[in-house]
DNA sequence: CGATTGACGTACG
DNA sequence: TCGTACGCCAATC
């Protein structure tokens, strides 16, 4: 069984940049695709992580929100509360699915993994 | 096979 | 400064 899904799909280096992101800190997808040279590709991130329950190790894309810091995703982690239970217990306070202090809280890759 | 949608972001008016 | 339009690429209908 061949599986390309080494690091040679761009959902997968979306995947690798994710699972970057330390407990307790959010992420973009714009972030991401920027990282990856494709911020315009802004979409293809979420895309991406539509795949990322099924991809191993499992990816922390409730790590992962819009630019605005709203969870436009939790409605993907099985319940609509999921994402913000998930993010609450890493100490993310989320509020009106919106992260608190989400300026403070995010977590660049480009400024993190490029420092 | 063609058109539409989709976990977004940037550009333009 | 706020609102609207477009782009991106893949999957689904």
């Amino acid at each position: 069984m061949k599986k390309e899904s080494n690091l040679d799909s761009f959902f997968e280096q979306v995947y690798a940049v994710a699972r970057l992101v330390p407990r307790g800190r959010v992420t973009s997808y714009g972030a991401i695709a920027k990282y990856l040279g494709t911020a315009r590709s802004s979409r293809m991130v979420g895309w991406a992580m539509n795949g990322a329950h099924q991809v191993k190790p499992k990816v922390p894309a409730h790590r992962v929100v819009n630019r605005v810091g709203v969870l436009t995703g939790k409605h993907h982690f099985g319940s609509p509360t999921k994402m913000k239970e998930l993010l609450e217990k890493e100490g993310i306070k989320v509020k009106n699915d919106q992260v608190k202090d989400f300026k403070e809280l995010f977590w660049d890759p480009m400024k993190e993994l490029s420092l």
